[in-house]
DNA sequence: CTTAGGG
DNA sequence: CCCTAAG
């Protein structure tokens, strides 16, 4: 609460400074160095809590309450700190330590190595670039970027940050502060901008103003001399760029081994690389953008080939079963396509001999316990799949077999339509290919084609099996039944049976 | 997870 | 057969 306030008010300055810097053209840098320092600070404190010593906030808070100006007035404050302080800036920036500046950072007197410790406090990183001009416009560049920084930030006016006298500061510290009256405040100076004193709003537009300012003021930025400079790529446009020179294919380092270089800077050494950008070099820290995460695998396809291995496996084993003979003399009805897994689709065709043999009842509970046995062996075992498919990821296509839609249709006669998880437990235990969804489609498919066409013995198309007209008629009087209205529950045993399913759960 | 339906 | 929106 109160923090969003808090944060308000170090906003506040270098918005007007914004304001004013156009008119004041031909003031120090100061004007504008001094609310990056603030900026700096808030950034530091939200993200590295070593880093910035509290005591430099304090600077800001003091600065304005010295001269007694309130927050609505910081432009006057401006103007009146610029002059009087500038001469001990260029002294004390022997070092960049904060806590010893007295109120403003110029970045401008700032030699190399200060920039880079400035640049270190600013980024929570070294950099090896020995660019004054690079390193001030990245500083500049990153402390903008803070305007984002979120309210989190605030946390710090806990801790006595406000200990000065300012009136808008104290009230803060105070506790409860009515934030609303306390943004509201700071916001009316800071509204000329576009931006609000909340850091929703924050988000891009401002920033990007902010950026563009910047880089619009770059020409009289440079106080070192240099009347032209090259347009330096923004921090931005750096990143880009990298991404994309790497996805370009010269993602790898080594590519260009002299390009990169190990430097020693205080102390550390940082592997850095040379980027021409815009016609500039400019030297950036290396960093492997290779994708670390594992490469995308197509489980499904894993899956399909063990599964398929195992088919080939086991299909030696068919021998074991003990399918009475007849069964492979009916193969004859099988799809084409299945031919030559005669004896792998013995159970299929085991099934549609079976069947006759059982009454209805006796059906469902031997099937599966018979199916069971075989079915290990032939379970997902299907030899007539091309082993090429397993790599396809896509679900091994089997050709449905008159008898599994025997199965089907029987099963939507006693369970009814829909009831796709009863008829796949009850009367395609053995199939384990075949999922509740498959006979659904499976379904769908039987009566469309009941309904539409009659092809009543005939073919359809070329290459899958004529449907026996039987179970074509079948299928269009269930479909009768179920689609009209509430079709009768007259098949009271249906539902008795489905009930008793539970006790396979 | 099961259904239903579109792709 | 896959995928996804529903319950």
């Amino acid at each position: 609460m109160g923090q969003l306030a808090v944060i308000a008010i170090n906003f506040t300055p270098p918005l007007k400074l914004l304001q004013s810097k156009e008119e004041l053209m031909n003031g120090s840098q100061m004007l504008f160095v001094l609310p990056d320092t603030k900026f700096q600070i808030s950034t530091e404190l939200s993200g590295n809590v070593e880093l910035v010593p509290s005591k430099v906030l304090l600077q800001e808070p003091i600065l304005f309450s010295s001269n007694g100006c309130s927050i609505n007035q910081s432009t006057d404050v401006l103007n009146a700190t610029a002059s009087p302080k500038e001469p001990a800036l260029s002294t004390a920036a022997s070092k960049p330590d904060f806590s010893r500046v007295p109120g403003e950072i110029s970045l401008a007197n700032l030699s190399i190595k200060e920039l880079q410790e400035t640049f270190r406090a600013t980024f929570g990183r070294e950099t090896t670039s020995k660019d004054k001009r690079w390193l001030k416009r990245r500083i500049k560049m990153g402390l903008i970027n803070s305007c984002v920084v979120p309210t989190t930030t605030l946390t710090i006016n806990d801790s006595k940050l406000i200990g000065g006298d300012q009136d808008a500061i104290d009230a803060f510290s105070k506790g409860t502060v009515d934030e609303e009256t306390a943004t509201e405040s700071i916001d009316t100076p800071a509204s000329p901008d576009g931006i609000k004193g909340h850091s929703n709003d924050f988000g891009h537009s401002p920033v990007e103003t902010f950026v563009d300012h910047y880089s619009g003021n770059e020409d009289f930025e440079g106080e070192d001399g240099s009347a032209k400079r090259v347009r330096k790529p923004t921090r931005r446009y750096i990143e880009e760029t990298n991404e994309k020179q790497q996805i370009d294919g010269s993602m790898i380092p080594s590519k260009d081994p002299s390009s990169i270089q190990a430097v020693s800077s205080e102390g550390r050494v940082v592997v850095t690389r040379m980027v021409s950008l815009a016609g500039s070099r400019i030297q950036v820290p290396y960093v492997s953008h290779v994708r670390r995460s594992r490469p995308r695998e197509n489980i499904m396809a894993l899956g399909e080939f063990r599964s398929k291995s195992w088919e080939v496996k086991a299909a030696p084993e068919e021998g074991n079963l003990n399918l009475s003979p007849p069964q492979l003399s009916n193969d004859v009805n099988r799809v084409p396509g299945v031919k030559s897994a005669s004896r792998c689709v013995q159970k299929e065709s085991d099934k549609d001999h079976l069947k006759p043999i059982f009454t209805d009842v006796d059906q469902e509970m031997m099937e599966p316990e018979l199916l069971d046995s075989s079915g290990d062996s032939s379970d997902d075992n299907f030899v007539d799949a091309p082993i090429t498919q397993s790599a396809s990821g896509r679900k091994l296509h089997r050709a449905w077999t008159i008898s599994e839609v025997e199965k089907l249709v029987e099963g939507v006669s006693k369970y009814g339509v829909g009831k796709w998880t009863e008829i796949k437990k009850l009367s395609f235990s053995p199939y384990t290919h075949r999922t509740t969804v498959d006979l659904k489609d499976k379904w769908r498919n039987l009566q469309k084609a009941s309904s539409s066409n009659r092809m009543e013995g005939g073919l359809k198309k070329h290459g899958s099996m004529a449907i026996p007209t039987h179970i074509m008629l079948q299928v269009r009087e269930l479909a009768q039944k179920q689609s009209p209205i509430s079709r009768v529950v007259s098949k009271a045993r249906v539902v008795k049976r489905s009930r008793s399913r539970n006790g396979f759960l």
